[in-house]
DNA sequence: AACTGTGAAGTTTTTCACAGCC
DNA sequence: GGCTGTGAAAAACTTCACAGTT
């Protein structure tokens, strides 16, 4: 897709493109922003203002060359000698990552798990406002969680395209899942995340992350009595 | 740590150590084993016997060689010309992964978070039994959810100890979550899940992972709007 | 003196590609 | 012909180490 002739590529081209469009930041590096955020927040929660990739590296247990290496994808937010101001990193990273708006997010599955992530205070407050449930069960559908009401599964794609929202949560069971998944790129959703045990099939266009806790408990079980290092 | 004389590595030393001890699989492979395990699950229950690194890789969206790779780090599990018995398989990875046993696993935090784990199936189903639930919280105190009475906070330490019990959850809020770490250590635990969003800080022999659903909400965030490919 | 940003070096991880076997 | 297991090659990622700046 890159290339314009039938040719491979070669040295003049590559450099030609290369003037064009900067390589992407690796999706690695894209994924360790957020934490770098919340831990600036937390520091100007502590009334920290000033930081170096050496402090910030210790609090997250990284090295600092890869706190700088990773934000020099962007840009240059420091100054040589003392180090970076973290009010002024902290807007940095809230635009490239988009979160300088609220982002309308509606979440699939009205059990507990779904029950716990309209529950939970931490998505509003970074800027995430769960606007709806839905579910297929018909004595689910009705009840109201912190003021959320749990909407038929049938009027969900044309609400979503109703509110253009682009954001869902899965947590519905597996079974369902993946054709859940489709109604909601149908409907015009970009990005899921989902708490369904199983890898959904979808186009390349739009991104899916798990949450997968007993993938994690069973990682670390390996290293169970394991004393062998 | 591996070296026996105070001088740096030469060759022969290498290899020697090499003999004495093979290198241990990369955690990146580990943590890619519960993955497998459950799409051979998967297709066991859809009455498959028999599978290809080419067909699991198909399934789960990777390479057939990043399978093969992984599965070379602990022994020979395929046939050439046939592929997998996925039965042998699946009992391969649970002993690799220590999941032919059941785990014991306690809640801290009787939330919605904590009660959307205790209510989750899924734990069970992978051989973990959640066996205790604990609180600080005196109204929570008591309360039973699934079967589970809230313990006080005060209690645990010592129902830990008592129990042997080594992997636990921790559900509560962000600032409580490192204190409780530490006397989960002290307990015994070795294995800690985490949904509080800051980094805990704990001795190298403890395993701690995250599940936090915003970073990657806030990874995705990044792609939105951005047609720059 | 303290710290950034960054090429270069080093390490890890993934992919390639093929000998060997069924 | 189809598939595994695996060295070798390639790619991706991390760390080093230092010139340059405050």
């Amino acid at each position: 897709m890159l290339q314009c002739t039938g040719r491979p590529f070669n040295l003049l081209q590559v450099h030609y493109i290369s003037i064009l469009m900067k390589p992407q930041p690796p999706d690695i590096v894209i994924g360790r922003l957020p934490m770098y955020l919340r831990a600036l927040e937390a520091m100007l929660a502590d009334d920290i203002d000033i930081t170096s990739s050496y402090a910030l590296g210790k609090r997250l247990g990284i090295s600092s060359a890869q706190i700088r290496k990773d934000l020099s994808h962007f840009g240059d937010f420091g100054k040589q000698g003392t180090g970076y101001d973290i009010r002024y990193l902290v807007e940095q990273l809230r635009i490239i990552l988009q979160l300088n708006q609220e982002w309308e997010v509606v979440v699939i599955g009205a059990g507990h798990v779904g029950q716990a992530l309209v529950y939970y205070p931490g998505f509003a407050d970074s800027g995430f406002k769960i606007v709806g449930m839905f579910d297929v069960d018909p004595e689910k559908i009705g009840e109201e969680h912190n003021g959320i009401k749990v909407q038929a599964l049938n009027d969900m794609v044309p609400i979503i395209k109703r509110d253009g929202i682009r954001i869902a949560m899965i947590t519905t069971p597996a079974d369902a899942a993946q054709e859940i998944a489709e109604s909601l790129i149908d409907a015009g959703i970009i990005s899921i995340l989902s708490y369904a045990p199983l890898p959904l099939n979808v186009p390349d266009d739009i991104h899916v992350q798990y949450v997968d806790p007993i993938s994690k408990l069973q990682h670390m079980t390996y290293y169970l009595n394991r004393e062998d290092d």
